[in-house]
DNA sequence: ATCGTGACTGGGA
DNA sequence: ATCCCAGCCACGA
């Protein structure tokens, strides 16, 4: 039933939501891997959106936002010089602290899909 | 087809 | 608090 092609379809889906969403991200915020695949369908797998990102560093996305979940430049190795990624949110006005990782609880940026989602959330934790 | 690796994350010791 | 392990998806050898 051409199963085979609708999950090659669904592969590129994921895909195409990763550039898209990566495409979205506000200049002067940064997302995590998780965030972007939970916002892509999948809770887990934030390895596959690195992998999404590692073909498209040659695009105009700016992977430079996404970051891990500890605000740590994890990719910035892949961007032919390691401080390039930190230059470029630097020059965004992306602040950094005394560790060298993004501050996410000024500069965390959640796809407005999900904060659909999430809806009826109970508030922040103090 | 199997094995290992990777721009990750969450949970357990 | 840190360290280790398992899960997850895609890809190269």
């Amino acid at each position: 039933m051409k199963r085979k092609i609708q999950s090659d379809r669904k592969k590129k889906d994921f895909f195409d939501k990763v550039y898209d969403l990566t495409a979205k991200i506000p200049k002067g915020k940064v997302t995590t891997y998780g965030l972007i695949a939970e916002a892509c369908g999948i809770r887990s797998s934030a390895r596959t959106v690195g992998w999404a990102l590692n073909g498209a560093q040659e695009s105009n996305l700016p992977c430079h936002r996404v970051v891990n979940r500890n605000g740590t430049l994890t990719g910035r190795v892949h961007f032919g010089d390691p401080n390039l990624m930190e230059e470029l949110l630097r020059s965004e006005g992306v602040e950094f602290d005394d560790d060298g990782n993004v501050i996410m609880q000024k500069h965390l940026w959640i796809p407005p899909i999900l904060e659909r989602r999430k809806k009826k959330q109970k508030k922040s934790r103090s």
